[in-house]
DNA sequence: TTATATTTGCAACATAATTGCATTAAAATG
DNA sequence: CATTTTAATGCAATTATGTTGCAAATATAA
């Protein structure tokens, strides 16, 4: 295996960014965890590695940059997963459907599942489309039976 | 026409509310506009009306007793709107997709829009959907023309 | 008219997010 | 390597959204 710091190291430098400790310990974070992690849970988990404002400004610049995006639960809580690929400063393509589990609360990016056009009254023209499904997931399913 | 006032009086009597006036000015808000309505612009055209905690707990209400629904916009900013019907305090009807124009940000229920089933990969149990489109509304649109 | 059960208002608190500004640190330059 | 430049951070203050406990008010039932 590659070494990850490296790699995360020219990430930022490829999108402009430089290389400091709160960056790359988001990136790290993020990277580990198999669903989108929550604002509040990143703060946390950070602790006084970084200032809020600094997590905030991180999340606002990987979001801009293409390297993670933004999902809001049922609950509006701000939800960050890493960008599969293909996503840069000009566009998001994470078209993909996301699930919320109503046990656990975790956040998943169906990355296979997408969304399916959709045909809309006269006029409106559709943008984006962002869909969540909230149920349980396979992890809490198996648990409740 | 029938008295608005009489058909939303009869509506918190079904549902086990009193009549009071924060309720029945919320309903008039609700009722009079083409799109869901915004938390923030409800508690400033309330104004002094009634207690922005009043303002939450009747939404709250509405919603539980099915009167209204939530939506949830990209912003994360609460919406609401009131329900077309079959909804009641054991379950809600509002699987219909969701406008949110990105110009001049309102939310609009495609009521006749459905959102279209979904597979999803093995496990995963979808109770719910919730699909929010953004782009330009009908009015907007031709504006831009 | 009185009793009772619900609803409201107020104060206090919690959390998420933003802004301005001084300080620090990364990277570019020589 | 030392210095300059530019970007990023930390801190303090502020705003917005939402919640809770409790006393006072009021709608409705009796
Ligand atoms: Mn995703
Ligand atoms: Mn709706
Ligand atoms: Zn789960
Ligand atoms: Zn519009």
């Amino acid at each position: 295996m590659e070494n990850k710091t490296a790699r995360f190291e020219k990430l930022l430098v490829k999108n402009g960014l430089k290389r400091t400790a709160p960056r790359l310990q988001v990136l790290e974070i993020l990277s580990g965890r198999d669903s989108a992690t929550s604002q509040p849970y990143l703060e946390q988990v950070m602790g006084k590695n970084a200032d809020r404002v600094t997590l905030y400004r991180v999340l606002q610049a990987f979001e801009e940059k293409g390297i993670i995006h933004k999902v809001l639960d049922q609950q509006g809580t701000a939800n960050y997963a890493i960008c599969s690929d293909g996503c840069s400063a000009h566009e998001h393509h994470d078209e993909h459907v996301h699930f919320n589990c109503d046990n656990c609360h975790k956040i998943y990016c169906l990355d296979t599942v997408k969304i399916p056009a959709l045909k809309v009254p006269a006029g409106f023209k559709v943008e984006h489309l962002n869909l969540i499904a909230t149920g349980l997931c396979a992890s809490c399913s198996d648990k409740v039976n």
